[in-house]
DNA sequence: CGGCCGGTTGAGTACAATCAATTCTGGTGG
DNA sequence: CCACCAGAATTGATTGTACTCAACCGGCCG
């Protein structure tokens, strides 16, 4: 019992897509010990790049804990965020060898550095793996889809309420439950995810807090006070369910 | 020599990730055959339903011939685009066992119908299928994030051509070269694919012919004229390369 | 104490949405 | 071959919303 069970190698989190279980992770010892071997253990501290858009893609990651920010640089000032990655999720993905974004650490992180001339060996021979990735990656899609489903909104309280509707799904969805929402990024950073500049992300919360539909502890803790209102911003479906714990 | 090679089962066509290899099809002879064993061929005319969003998601397809729309309705009237797929492209992912979107047949289609219970039984056994599922699933995530990476420009003439862009490299990519761009889909569901109005896609093609950037022999095919002009619009990046067959 | 960074707020402007009227296009039947 | 129709697409006028730019606040660190 010298090691606790959740730390001998990369973690995988997701949910089946084609059976309505809950989340989970899905390597099961023997492929984390197997991964473990070939990988090694990074710690990034807040702000350090991970890698960074078009350099050569050696190695995937997974991420241990902490939270990771993937993003476009465009022009010098701005960027455009394309996800935030939360322990269980996988990163660095590439397009012709080298990778299609940057990614830096959100908060002090800690991540499963796997190199993939040796992971495709590893993927070349096991089915099971395999299956675990193709699940993941059909995840990350669905997420994708997702986060283009907040961009097409035209409306900013829209996007910033559907923005914390997924985050507080992929917050009970890890098992963090609890009536607030954190958001560990800053608002720069949720203005580049949404697709608004950082004045009217701004605006959206205030508009939020005076209609009493949430109320913030601090910047980062926001609780929703008046659902009803809140899900009717969302526009009426609540299409996007994330599969949880419990139900 | 009954047969042409290209006929035997569904088709995979992707490129690697992890190296500057032209887009090509994935499936060796033998995965096409056994695919096609448990597989079946369907046939849709334009406009017809593959799947709705919702329903029990009981197979997934692959894209033999033709041009397919996956979207997400949004209330009655509006819906929201989330790809258009041509051959070689799989399509019918789902979540919690059921499909996340709808999808529908653009021009009459003709699709491989793989039953998911009988996929996963080959998934389970051959890691060599998986890879290339793998390989193609983390395509389907780039296209995605390309998606969102339209949907956040603000000004229309930049989404759509940004648009146009994204058609003809996949133009090329598939290997159908020609100095036109050849758009399947109407004005309709491109503003549900880029996040406009129709009006404002009208307004946006306008523009650009007025600036003589484009001309159109007819509303489907389109010609860049001012390449400079063009590439200024997508925002001096040009970071969105997808791989094409000869570089 | 001062500066700096992240965030908020204000005023004016630009751009796309909306609604509605009109034109274009492709298909059908005389 | 042409007249006609229906749906798709264009265009116009108006309105709304988010962007920009810029000033201002508040906490944190030196």
């Amino acid at each position: 019992m010298a090691l606790a069970s959740n730390s001998i190698g990369p973690i995988i989190h997701a949910s089946d897509p084609w059976s309505p279980s809950p989340r989970r992770q899905l390597l099961d010892e023997r492929k984390r010990a197997r991964l473990a071997r070939i990988s090694s253990i990074v710690r990034f501290e807040k702000n350090d790049r991970i890698y960074h858009k078009g350099a050569v893609a050696e190695a995937v990651f997974s991420l241990k804990s902490g939270v990771v920010t993937t993003y476009v640089p465009i022009a010098k000032t701005s960027q455009y965020v394309t996800a935030f990655l939360y322990p269980g999720d996988i990163f660095g993905l590439s397009e012709e060898g080298r990778y299609a974004n940057s990614a830096k650490a959100t908060t002090s992180a800690v991540v499963y550095r796997v190199p993939v001339a040796a992971l495709q060996r590893l993927l070349g021979k096991d089915a099971d793996l395999d299956f675990d990735v193709i699940i993941k990656l059909c995840e990350e899609i669905t997420q994708a889809q997702r986060h283009a489903r907040i961009l097409v909104q035209k409306r900013a309280v829209s996007k910033l309420a559907m923005f914390l509707d997924l985050q507080e799904r992929l917050q009970t969805a890890r098992g963090e439950a609890g009536s607030e929402i954190f958001l560990p990024m800053d608002r720069t950073a949720i203005a580049d995810f949404v697709g608004l500049s950082l004045a009217a992300v701004s605006r959206a919360f205030r508009a939020l807090l005076t209609r009493r539909t949430i109320s913030c502890r601090d910047r980062r803790h926001v609780k929703i006070n008046d659902r009803a209102d809140f899900e009717s911003l969302i526009g009426g479906d609540g299409g996007l369910s994330i599969s949880r714990g419990g139900a």
